[in-house]
DNA sequence: ACCTGAACACCGTTCAAGT
DNA sequence: ACCTGAACACCGTTCAAGT
């Protein structure tokens, strides 16, 4: 598991930011976000606790920085198609850069979490957003409608929409829904009857209808198309 | 401060699962999420922390009351405006509903943290999206569309869109972006360009402006409106 | 320059005990 | 029925110290 226990071959790799950033994506991807403690990281990285305060400030800079690698990791997956000179691929170019950044967030379910709870903002997810806003302004944009698409995209900008109320890996998913759904039933008049609409449909399960990637880009193609819609009338 | 410290009268209010829960939304408000540990909670109280436990199973619990607590005052400040009986008003109706839960959250900003990190869904939510659902249906939409639309609205259907880097009460909001942005201001040809295109339309600083209000609306606006087009469609 | 060990001030939570 | 006190297993982080 360490690195080579006791030989002083110099295989022994000393810690440095990115090793600390690259442990701390790893562990989250393995064993979730809750188990990313300053402790826990160090174990895996073979050291002691305190040696992670040598190469980040503390916790907070510790998630500013893997959440810099993350988006690096969108970056990575989205070379090769950059802004179409001829400017009229904005909406499909958008469309791609954003699923995928969705795909990313996928390999990552934590990350949208600790994004969110980000305070600052550092050069990568600068220069993303500046990307993004570069499509949208050589797509025929102006300023003013292009700062406005960027805020009605929000997270959705970085590939994620914060699902309400996502079952968590520990509790049956369908359980407590149904159990208050069932105590409920005359009290959710529309619910009840969306879901015995669509289970005729599709004789699935109840709750696992829901497809996340055709939810996303059903709300990702209303936005776009409204925006050119918008773009269009002036 | 405490409830009469030492007079044996019966004005020693007892706790209760709602007093416990008011009281964390008062401590929230008042101190930020933070502070809301269970053993500040208790002190603000005036009782142990462990006397917490008899009301509430533990902190998740706690936590699922408090959002629950939180969807009721929208229920109460939306009464008076219910299903629009012709029909008609299916987008005003909604647009209202949406506006009231966003001052519901701009009361408590410390709110959409905690919703979103809810895995469970309890009856007063159920309910919201219950209504929220037959104002669709009633509406003219299909149970599939209706069923896309609370997608689409995601968190913006409780009054909410959980702004990307909102700087924290901590640090001055500005000085860490534009420290940024100075450095590499070579990198970013269109924030640069977009920030001073505005900043001359807006003497104001460069970040003060965007209005959250107006940039809630125009996406709430944005998404409606292409609802409504495709509700027409089909 | 890089890493460590002990200690501090917090958490949520248990358990057995008080009234 | 309702509340408490002490204790446990964790956190992030400090500080002075090692090599």
């Amino acid at each position: 598991m360490a690195t080579r226990a006791e030989t002083d071959t110099p295989t022994r790799v000393p810690l440095s930011r990115e090793r600390v950033l690259l442990g701390a994506i790893a562990l989250a991807d393995e064993s979730g976000i809750d188990a990313l403690t300053m402790r826990n990281l160090a174990q895996s990285l073979g050291v002691e606790a305190m040696s992670l305060y040598y190469h980040v400030a503390n916790k907070e800079a510790l998630l500013d920085g893997v959440v810099e690698a993350i988006i690096s990791e969108i970056e990575d997956a989205t070379n090769g198609f950059e802004v179409p000179g001829d400017g009229k691929e904005w909406k499909a170019a958008i469309r791609d850069r954003i699923l995928t950044a969705r795909s990313t967030m996928m390999d990552h379910p934590w990350a949208p979490g600790i994004i969110e709870s980000r305070t600052t903002i550092g050069p990568v997810i600068m220069r993303y957003f500046d990307a993004l806003l570069g499509l949208l302004k050589e797509g025929g944009f102006s300023y003013d409608l292009a700062h406005h698409a960027l805020h009605t995209f929000g997270s959705r900008a970085l590939g994620f929409t914060q699902e309400l109320f996502e079952p968590d890996g520990d509790t049956d998913p369908e359980e407590d829904v149904e159990a208050v759904m069932a105590q409920m039933a005359d009290q959710l008049p529309y619910i009840v009857a969306m879901m015995t609409e669509i289970s005729h449909d599709d004789p699935d399960s109840t709750l696992g209808w829901c497809d996340d990637q055709t939810e996303f880009t059903f709300g990702l193609d209303l936005i776009l198309d409204g925006l050119e819609a918008i773009r269009n009338k002036s």
